[in-house]
RNA sequence: CCAAUCUGUUAAAAGAC
């Protein structure tokens, strides 16, 4: 019972969530915990209804139980049923309370944000990071970083989510300041520079930054890839990610492809592009979305192919909108 | 503390300017 919980959650992460159904199928004790994590994994793969469903099901709630039902009306884009199960649920934690907050920042409803700020009982690091979060998302840095500054204990998080923020509103050098005042950084610091300096258009800089970070995730790899597609270096976007194709850490994903595709498409590789696609699914297992055929549709039509173009479009397995 | 919340990568088109 107590590591049904975890294996299902391992399984939603990875989208797994028929095999999170079958642990949980087999669990001879089922409770609120393992049913909560059930109702994550199809929260966490976008399946409203079945979450809805699981919902209903569950003998017992807990506040967890509502906060991952909130949670999944906020991915599902359902603002005013989230705010809804939030106000009515019996009680609300912190997180509740983070995940509305996120949700106004999310949606760039700053008044929101500020309100709910300001009706919360007390603020942890989580809610602090989502107000200078909904103030960078809006462009008003300066607020943001006064949040920043007024923070009693600021985390990792904070010093990455600031980085990007000053990035994205043009200001690199504070974006480094931030990064050179680090004593701890992690992936997504490294990563969140390499992002800094490709959208300032140093290149060079960005390169470096890729090179030298000592660990690497898939973002990484992405965030590099997809910088140099951005600048017009096509051949070192396709190239970088044949070299992720061969990397023994990491493996492409979704994202890989889609930025790859792009990177093809800018220099008119229709050859490299199939390969691409078709390698996708054959050799990554990785199932091409809608993005992807659009991607590969666009490439075919500027080819003059648009008989494959259409081919294409006919064998999708969902229907084209 | 067996489950929930914050940060980095995402094509095209349209719309707005």
């Amino acid at each position: 019972v107590v590591t049904a919980g975890t294996t299902m959650l391992a399984y939603a992460r990875g989208g797994l969530v028929n095999d999170a159904k079958r642990v949980f199928d087999c669990s001879p004790h089922q409770s609120v915990v393992s049913w909560t994590s059930m109702l994550d994994a199809y929260a966490q793969c976008g399946d409203l209804l079945q979450a809805c469903g699981c919902f209903r099901k569950m003998p017992h709630w807990n506040v967890v139980t509502f906060t991952v039902l909130v949670q999944a009306y906020v991915r599902a884009g359902e603002t005013g049923s989230a705010v809804g199960w939030f106000e009515f649920m019996p009680q609300r934690s912190s997180v509740s309370w983070n995940t509305i907050l996120a949700m106004h920042a999310q949606n760039g409803n700053l008044n929101m944000a500020k309100r709910t700020f300001e009706k919360m009982a007390c603020w942890d690091s989580v809610a602090w990071n989502t107000m200078a979060l909904a103030f960078a998302l809006r462009g008003f840095i300066r607020e943001a970083t006064a949040i920043f500054q007024a923070m009693p204990e600021p985390s990792l998080v904070s010093s990455n989510l600031m980085i990007a923020a000053y990035a994205q509103n043009g200001h690199l050098q504070k974006a480094c300041s931030v990064f050179e005042a680090l004593e701890q950084r992690d992936t997504v610091s490294w990563t969140s520079m390499v992002a800094a300096f490709a959208q300032a258009g140093e290149m060079a800089r960005a390169k470096e930054m890729f090179q030298v970070m000592p660990r690497k995730d898939i973002w990484s790899w992405n965030s590099i890839i997809s910088a140099f597609a951005k600048s017009g270096h096509d051949r070192q976007a396709i190239e970088t990610f044949h070299e992720l194709s061969s990397d023994g850490q990491c493996r492409p994903d979704e994202v890989s492809f889609l930025v790859v595709l792009t990177a093809c498409s800018h220099v008119g590789c229709m050859k490299e592009a199939w390969s691409c696609f078709n390698s996708m699914e054959v050799d990554h297992g990785l199932k091409p979305i809608k993005e992807h055929y659009c991607c590969m549709v666009d490439i075919l039509s500027r080819a003059g192919q648009l008989s494959r173009a259409e081919e294409l479009l006919d064998n999708m397995p969902f229907l084209p909108d």
